[in-house]
DNA sequence: CCTCTCATGTAAGACGTTACATGATTCA
DNA sequence: TGAATCATGTAACGTCTTACATGAGAGG
């Protein structure tokens, strides 16, 4: 159920397709979200039926193909996302990562073939602190949270690495003095 | 897929039933996960018949109440475990939070409503972070990798306070100046 | 010419959550 | 007596992912 009000809160911004809203998200909660179309176009087409966002332009690109709907919130829609704002967050934090799933048990498991696996880690998330630090640098939002959110982002990012290249380290010292479990 | 491979992890350090392997879970993985019984039960029952668990002990607590079944992990369970453990990890973190979808977008809602939740969350946040402190000194695991993962839930949540704490500063200077959005 | 990006949409299936049913024992 | 904890299990319902179908235009 928050799909639906993330997208109230883009539209907030500004009109938007369904194709643009998953680049948005991606752009901006990367680093919390994926989002398929399989879950935008049905949420649109709910939510239109219930008159909480309408079409305000539809731009065919060629005869044939699909056209392009933008979408803007209306009244109501702006109410039930304030409503949802307001309230406190329910459940807790989840962080869903299938590399700390296995790491957990790399005890079980080849140590060469452990540190293999996170030195693959350590390099991607070299590349995405890269990227979002650049990002951080060209964008010069002005929403405060957006800001907020993005720097979060980083800083996740930065202890994310530091934690990977210190559990390198003591995995192979560990190795030298003997064998856990 | 992975409830049933973490299941198989936890069996190769002690046979376990239903309801302990949803404590053990919530315990050493209460930072990343929370799981139902719902979903523990069906996929014993689907792994027990793919023989990857057995069934070693059945103990009943009263004449009719439900037996408790204490499972471990078989040969087949072992192999198809370590098969997953050395495979790359596929696609990347997840992290799904209420507060922080509701946080980008408190541009669009009262200031001091923002404020008011941020404060629950800093409160909640510090209980968090005195407990996993306490736990991490009265464990003393002798695994590496268990040790380092529940570092890891440290370090996010101390990382995760500052971070709140410092928007709240700047939420709330933000406020004298101007109206953002 | 072939692949990539843009663009919408549906359907099947995997996965997760919530609610319910059953019943013993422990503790206030 | 009544609530809480221990313990297993199913059913219904939501949500999320993956695969597919369609088709235009751009660029190598």
């Amino acid at each position: 159920m928050s799909i639906r009000h993330t997208i109230l809160g883009l539209l907030h911004y500004r009109d938007l397709h369904g194709y643009r809203i998953k680049e948005v998200i991606e752009q901006n909660f990367g680093h919390m979200w994926t989002i398929n179309f399989g879950q935008i176009y049905p949420n649109l087409k709910k939510m239109l039926a219930e008159e909480l966002i309408t079409v305000r332009e539809v731009v065919r690109l060629g005869e044939k193909g699909p056209p392009r709907k933008l979408y803007s919130i209306t009244e109501a829609g702006k109410n039930e996302f304030t409503d949802w704002l307001a309230i406190s967050p329910e459940n807790g934090m989840l962080l869903r990562d299938p590399f700390l799933m296995r790491f957990v048990f790399f005890g079980f498991g080849d140590k060469n073939r452990a540190v293999e696996i996170i030195d693959d880690r350590i390099g991607e998330f070299q590349q995405q602190l890269k990227k979002r630090e650049e990002n951080l640098e060209t964008w010069e939002r002005n929403d405060i949270y957006v800001n907020l959110m993005a720097e979060l982002g980083i800083k996740m990012n930065r202890l994310l690495l530091e934690w990977m290249e210190e559990s390198r380290k003591r995995i192979i010292e560990a190795e030298t003095v003997g064998a856990a479990v």
